[in-house]
DNA sequence: TCTGGGGTCCTAGGACCC
DNA sequence: TCTGGGGTCCTAGGACCC
């Protein structure tokens, strides 16, 4: 059996935790760049549409009708993580599959006891991080997903559903969208439609060598998972990652290479610091650039790729085949929007086989000062040593005008509780259900 | 006007091997 | 008229996920 634990409007969730004022008040969060909404409390949702653009909701921001929030990356992370933590005193087994999403390895448990346990893990989690969460539980992946889903629709359920103890599965299923179905997206929905199939009833008994034909292996797995049959095993130990990429996109739009060089940059210092914190080395490295696909006139992007010699994750090593790759893919004439960094060919940094007709790095003395200027960075602020490359006052940085604070990362930003002189009644923040403080 | 970021997996097809 | 069988490796592109 398995159990997956859906943290609900995860980011907007994780904002409140730490207003409580906020409670009961429409909140989202924004993409990257203040450019839309990809998250809204439950509150907000009948009031923004998922995706709308901050402009077209700037009206209810600016009266206060929602409170909208730019993105917190590191904010979000440390909650997640401690969400992770929590779920972990429940089962031996437990698969981070997303940010705000994991599932559990459920044995030994009785059909009967696994709704109340699921409602223990809510509860818990709740009193523990803050974070609100959906569970759903089921035989294979797939249900238990589509459960959670479920779980979130209907009040009612209180968070949980167990799918196995339903007394009609194939009624509920038939009430679903097949779109909702886990690895059927926009374009495999609207081909199953063409073939009649709709909801998830019809996906579970539709023929499976006719799935296999035109859906693959993948489109086979699903329709057996829905028949409770697992395919998709627990994977607890996450798999080493095939490639790391930095892209932003830019403030405003961008006409210069010394731009777009400082930005690359600083991707590459930024996506070299994620190699070492995996403690992996990338042998191919790409810089990308382009305009907005939104105008489509004067449209140009361009990608360069470098092998590197030796693969390294020396921010220096790589910001400067960076450079290189950036003036080859830039044309003067255009307006940028984005640029992009991407490291391929990972391996482990311990497991590097030596090039033949590349010069030996000495790589012991960079090492120590890549650490050096890690633990420093991470000391006292993401960029107190940066490289020259990365420029001093970037005009390209990306809007932000809405940030809250890095409460449990940053000790200059930790949330402050202002008590009032007793016997005064407390205030609200402390008698509120959040533990968070 | 504004419209994000970061990934993974599978398949088809071509080149090549014996 | 018929012209094998069984593989591996790589890449591009398309699909999906959150």
């Amino acid at each position: 059996m398995f159990a997956l634990v859906d943290c609900n409007s995860f980011f907007a969730s994780c904002e409140k935790v730490f207003r409580p004022a906020l409670e009961g008040k429409p909140v989202v969060v924004l993409s990257n760049n203040d450019g839309c909404v990809v998250a809204r409390s439950p509150e907000a949702k009948s009031l923004v549409a998922m995706q709308a653009t901050l402009f077209s909701i700037q009206d209810l921001v600016n009266r206060g009708t929602i409170h909208a929030f730019s993105s917190n990356p590191i904010l979000y992370r440390d909650m997640s993580r401690r969400v992770i933590q929590t779920l972990q005193h429940f089962s031996p087994e437990v698969e981070q599959y997303s940010i705000d999403e994991a599932f559990l390895g459920l044995h030994g448990f009785t059909k009967a006891d696994l709704g109340d346990y699921g409602q223990k893990i809510r509860t818990t989690v709740k009193q523990w991080t803050g974070i609100p969460v959906s569970v759903g539980i089921a035989k294979t992946k797939t249900l238990a997903k589509l459960a959670a889903h479920e779980a979130k629709r209907y009040p009612n359920l209180n968070g949980v559903l167990n799918f196995e103890a339903l007394a009609d599965p194939n009624a509920v299923l038939a009430s679903i969208d097949v779109g909702e179905v886990w690895g059927i997206g926009r374009n495999l929905k609207a081909k199953l439609k063409a073939m009649g199939i709709t909801n998830v009833l019809q996906l579970k008994n539709a023929d499976k060598t006719r799935i296999k034909k035109k859906f693959g292996v993948l489109g086979l797995r699903t329709v057996l998972e829905l028949r409770g049959t697992p395919c998709f095993p627990m994977e607890p130990v996450a798999s080493p990652k095939t490639m790391r990429i930095v892209s932003r996109s830019f403030g405003h739009l961008v006409t210069e290479l010394s731009d777009i060089k400082e930005a690359v940059a600083t991707y590459t210092t930024r996506c070299a610091e994620k190699l070492r914190a995996d403690g992996l080395v990338a042998g191919q490295f790409t810089v990308s650039m382009r305009t907005s696909y939104y105008r489509p006139e004067n449209q140009y992007s361009a990608a360069r790729s470098v092998e590197l010699d030796q693969p390294t994750n020396d921010t220096a090593v790589l910001i400067h085949e960076a450079m290189r790759l950036a003036e080859a893919a830039f044309t003067p004439g255009y307006e940028y929007l984005k640029a992009k960094v991407i490291a391929t060919e990972l391996s482990p940094a311990g497991e590097v086989q030596g090039n033949l007709f590349a010069a030996p790095a000495d790589t012991k003395k960079r090492d120590r000062l890549m650490q050096a200027v890690d633990s420093l960075n991470r000391k006292l602020s993401p960029d107190a040593v940066k490289f020259g490359a990365m420029g001093l006052k970037p005009t390209w940085a990306m809007r932000s005008d809405y940030f809250s604070q890095r409460y449990t990362t940053h000790w200059g930003e930790l949330p402050t509780v202002k008590v009032m002189s007793y016997p005064q009644p407390l205030p609200s923040v402390l008698s509120s259900d959040s533990n968070a403080f």
